[in-house]
DNA sequence: CGTAACTTTGATTAGTATCAAAAATGGTGG
DNA sequence: CCACCATTTTTGATACTAATCAAAGTTACG
């Protein structure tokens, strides 16, 4: 994928929260970006430095995380292409968690000053980013759920759910089949499990036949089955919200 | 304290995230707000609901919450005297969580269409907003951390320094010793654990003579040692950030 | 002063973590 | 293309944290 392709992902992302303009659209094409590639693992922003950048995934996956004293590590959450990185550092003053590329990725980034100033001339284009953040918000208290109530089944059938959904939503895989780059220590920081205990889940959902793996392409064989056993409802993606063309929620 | 006083607090926790004028405060001040007190326990939001107003907290405290499949619940935030209970729904077309009051509150109720003009008129009283909504997810990440990675007796010494500081903050509480008005099931369904086990904990952390209680009051007895076990740091509370003045980081 | 809600204690169990090591996979340089 | 090495996945055995079950105290409240 281009750079520009890359870019457009991003405005119509925007565009799916608040009924933009074309100037508004305009407007956020004609920032000032800086475009980079960047291998897997690189840092993106590292907490507790000041934030001065904003940065717009244009391909690829990156996460955010915390490490705990003792050294574990957290992932709070998973970003695709199109995903606006840091909304939730911007506008604060230092980074308060780390952000890091899962594959190699294509970025933009825009200074903060730069997004500040538009924010002010374009209420919509800062109405859109703040329903993202909003929306990005409704996922953490999902994740919040999902490690303090839910059982490891449940945990990991309710992230594939997810990222099927998200993937799908943003036009990144088909119904049912999609590339996870994320191997099973990183799905296990993220549901607060051990790698191990990971690994027998996901071999328990497809002796049960709910999904089926090959390297770390999955595919999902029985949606209902898994949506029941991860307690999934996709109420809180708001996959509708504020658009101006109202889609079909699924699932 | 006087509903006045109550709307005050608010103006003044948003003014702390950004430089409002005087003219932005009144601004504030004049939204046609509704007055209620509502008893323990009542529902402000409900999930799947349709979100047309946001509620001010005047006084007292109310908490997030969502209930699994299988009845089980997790709280995913508490809130105090001053706080916009609902910046986090009002720019979504439906409530993807409950919010529900903890003790007796006095709230202000503003239609949603209200404040999104006035954010549309004032722009530096939107951003204020937004920060305030940022900071509220920098709590949320912080949580799926402390659920999803520390030990029983690391979650409740961490949720423990979490309400020492920010009560001290907004000025609701002395340095080390504060009203928790939570049950232990309710301590137990924000850390993702049982009331008995929070209740063995409590007890440990008294025993070790880090905190000690009268009822629902905690009073902090060791505070590095509550903040080392509870692995606790305060940067995610944001504490300075925006503000006019910079206040003394505390902890 | 009676009743419901909450806290406390004890005994047992269950779900995941931990520890250890083998097998599979992927990438790299020769 | 192969051999090698690092990373990831898989499996097995055991340990431990927190859940569950049960019931007695205690507190708050109408």
């Amino acid at each position: 994928m281009s750079v520009p392709e890359g870019l457009e992902r991003v405005v119509r992302r925007l565009a799916a929260r608040a009924p933009l303009s074309e100037a508004d659209r305009d407007a956020v094409r004609s920032l000032d970006f800086s475009y980079r590639t960047l291998e897997p693992a690189s840092y993106i922003v590292r907490e507790g430095e000041p934030v001065r950048n904003c940065v717009l995934l244009l391909t690829g996956f990156a996460f955010r995380h915390k490490v705990t004293g003792d050294g574990q590590r957290q992932i709070m959450s998973v970003h695709m292409a199109g995903e606006f990185l840091d909304l939730q550092n911007s506008f604060l003053k230092v980074a308060d968690h780390n952000v890091q590329t899962l594959t190699r990725c294509d970025i933009a980034s825009v200074p903060t000053d730069a997004l500040r100033v538009l924010s002010e001339s374009h209420p919509l284009v800062a109405r859109a980013m703040w329903i993202d953040t909003l929306i990005e918000a409704a996922i953490f208290r999902e994740w919040i759920v999902n490690v303090g109530r839910r059982d490891s089944i449940s945990r990991i059938a309710h992230l594939l759910c997810e990222f099927a959904l998200r993937l799908r939503h943003a036009g990144l895989a088909e119904r049912d089949l999609y590339e996870l780059p994320m191997t099973q220590e990183q799905i296990a920081d993220s549901t607060g499990l051990t790698p191990v205990h990971v690994n027998r889940v996901l071999k328990e959902l497809g002796r049960r036949g709910l999904i089926e793996r090959e390297k770390r392409a999955v595919s999902i064989r029985d949606w209902d089955a898994l949506r029941e056993i991860g307690d999934f409802n996709s109420r809180y993606l708001h996959m509708e919200a504020g658009g101006p063309t109202t889609r079909a929620s699924a699932a």
